[in-house]
DNA sequence: TTCATTTAACTATCTTTGACCTTTATTATA
DNA sequence: TATAATAAAGGTCAAAGATAGTTAAATGAA
């Protein structure tokens, strides 16, 4: 018997064909749909659509809430983005960051004013801190950062 | 479906166009024509007409009360700068400091795309830190970035 | 057996409503 | 006229409702 996250993976994959790079879903409804708990669905996601694989999610609670979609295409620009990504890992010295986004720049994937931005962002984490912890925090503002830029629609 | 929150919102910005710096609305009725609970308005200003989002709020009770929302006027690029940096001292919250992205952006002194970069420097902070640290983080990166923007050649 | 899947209970966040409170203007009364 | 009552606003806060997230235990597949 196929496996319900199988089918789930599946469906999701439907609604983003070549036409749409991005959708958008209601948790409940999905899971009612499919016969199962709720979380199943977060499960899903958090095995089969992370940004290794070149998805990348963001969600609101509450009323209205939802659970977006979003597929990186797979362009040269995306590639560097999710070679960069891997690269960083969990830690990352601040110095590494930096080169990172220094080749971001050159490559023209953003632009100085946007690499100066980030240089800034990762800047005030010469908190006290210590290293492993600081060099985590880097990594994981610098992740995100980068998520952000694949994200956009170019 | 949309929320009922958006359409308050959406409405109150239709009626501030370009025209319109300052509105002046009863509670009563704006509650009505939406058919809600009037304190449903005040939820809808203290989430997103905030003096972080650029807006004053004065009121009036008793009879011929009223409340006026004023759109602030767009000081200069240096003095928006300057206030929000004062503003955001040691220590901010994540969701006040999205408040201040957004006025960024809607005061057009950083792109969207940069609006998106900086939540999400901001974001992963989420980071399991006591939340007091959490803020400071957050207050400290944000300043850097702030402090960035204000560099910039214009 | 071991690793992946599934579920359930609990938590976090955002929205909407309703009951009760405060302020201001107007009207009635001494 | 001065004061007291009443009416007409808006304000606050906590509870209920609507979603999604997390985690750990149970289950199932290889």
């Amino acid at each position: 018997m196929r496996l319900l996250s199988d089918s789930i993976e599946s469906f999701i994959k439907s609604l983003l064909d070549s036409e749409n790079m991005e959708i958008e879903l209601r948790r409940n409804e999905l899971a009612q749909h499919f016969q199962c708990a709720p979380s199943q669905i977060n499960y899903v996601l958090a095995t089969r659509f992370t940004p290794d694989h070149g998805y990348v999610i963001e969600s609101r609670r509450g009323g209205g809430g939802f659970i977006r979609i979003v597929r990186m295409a797979s362009t040269n620009r995306e590639e560097l983005l999710q070679a960069h990504y891997q690269r960083i890992g969990t830690s990352i010295s601040t110095a590494e960051a930096a080169r990172i986004i220094d080749n971001l720049k050159t490559e023209e994937i953003i632009t100085p004013d946007e690499a100066s931005l980030m240089l800034a962002a990762l800047s005030p984490q010469a908190v006290p801190l210590p290293l492993a912890m600081k060099d985590a925090l880097c990594a994981g503002t610098l992740r995100s950062m980068i998520l952000s830029i694949a994200k956009r629609r170019i």
